[in-house]
DNA sequence: CCAAAAAGGAGAGCACTGCTCTTGCTCTGG
DNA sequence: CCAGAGCAAGAGCAGTGCTCTCCTTTTTGG
């Protein structure tokens, strides 16, 4: 871990280092699809068997990408928050909202990666799951914060709710109550859809003023999380 | 257009069907970015190159594979619609939202080549355009009803918006007052939210009861364009 | 009616991909 | 000090999208 391992550990944590970053501007060029482990060795110089040596394939390459991506859009989202730290609850939510969404568009690519469809065909493996709750947690503790403070607005458990539903939720937000946690999780994934929408291009013709929109209806999610009117 | 055009015509329509048939059955089974142009070939018993005298690329077989998805989609919320007619406009609402989601979780890999990140790298061409307005005119449809109707419950348009921004949602949506054509895109970009949070796996050590997290969610997106609570 | 033209199929081939295997060279730890 | 680990390089395999050249079949126009 420490860089007194000798020089042979630190070269391979540099050329580690390089190779994904050549593989970030690729994918921030042209796209998940595009990214080519040939292409991203003939940038670095080097033969493309070599680059096994560091990424046992393409798609081992590619939850690297996604690791760093969730921790890069979780880091913008945590620094909004703590910006934010002193304004009321709702403002700090949609500040990280809007942190969110701006991150999304400075890095389509990478937003793609992570929230977009699965891409090589394959599945999320199970590292990439504590990089993920990062920007999670940020709203969790939003609302947990307004939660033990001024309050949570009136929220209503879906009826018919099976108890474990409701427990789930409650463990993945700890400190909150079931019925905002239930709230936030959808909040949360709503969120994610109008960010992607927009991205994606699904608001084309639809939507003009995209910034306003945003607000508003980040601020209508707060309101559904109990976070009251801004 | 007729079947009157001979023969050829008749054949050139066959194979044209069987080809998309082809790629839709890969489509399922890998998803889209191991579709095949040649594995669709071979399963066909003819020639790579014989397949480009259909389709002029990968991409435009891709294309037409998303036209019909969205007429998939599209046709599943207008039955559902159909079916829920003489249901009040926040049951008929929920349950266009329960088809929708029924739809994705039916064909996931389809789901993510319309709603997903774009696949090769590409944007989607103007022809895709009408057919993916099909589900949105579903849910217009219903508000407007609503609207004509019994009424729609308060709303209010963001704060700020440019009166561009409100004109377009409203040409978007017409026959709908502007703050509900507004908080409806929201809704219908929020909704997709969910259903594609569901789909890809980030639910899933999160929500376990989606069936009824799901119903519950719809129904508050109901309420945020104005449906009343159901 | 028959030739010209259009349409379709088949095969070879190009440039590219991910990945494996073998061959050497270099650095390092006991 | 030297055996083994680490690493680079190259060849090669199977697959991909796509193009180009033939050849046959069907349609069409004078």
């Amino acid at each position: 871990m420490t860089t007194a391992q000798g020089a042979r550990a630190r070269a391979r944590q540099e050329v580690t280092a390089a190779i994904k970053e050549a593989a970030r501007r690729q994918l921030a060029a042209e796209g998940a699809a595009k990214l080519s482990l040939r292409a991203v060795a003939r940038e670095l110089g080097m033969v493309s068997s070599a680059l096994y040596r560091y990424f046992p394939s393409r798609d081992e390459l590619l939850t690297a990408l996604i690791i760093d991506a969730y921790d890069s859009v979780g880091e913008a989202a945590e620094r909004a928050r703590d910006a934010a730290a002193d304004a009321p609850p709702p403002d700090r939510w949609t500040a990280v909202c809007e942190a969110v969404r701006d991150w999304a568009l400075a890095h389509p690519h990478e937003y793609a990666l992570i929230y977009g469809s699965p891409v090589p065909g394959y599945s999320a493996p199970e590292t990439t799951v504590p990089a993920a709750a990062r920007v999670g947690m940020v709203f969790i503790g939003i609302v947990r914060d307004a939660h033990e403070g001024a309050g949570l607005g009136p929220l209503s458990l879906p009826a018919g709710l099976r108890p474990e539903g409701a427990r789930m939720a409650a463990d993945f937000a700890p400190g909150v109550p079931p019925e905002a946690a239930v709230a936030l999780v959808a909040a949360w994934a709503q969120l994610f859809g109008l960010i992607g929408f927009e991205l994606f291009g699904q608001f084309n013709r639809v939507v003009e003023d995209r910034e306003t929109f945003f607000r508003h209806a980040a601020g209508r999610l707060a309101e559904g999380v109990g976070l009251g009117r801004r």
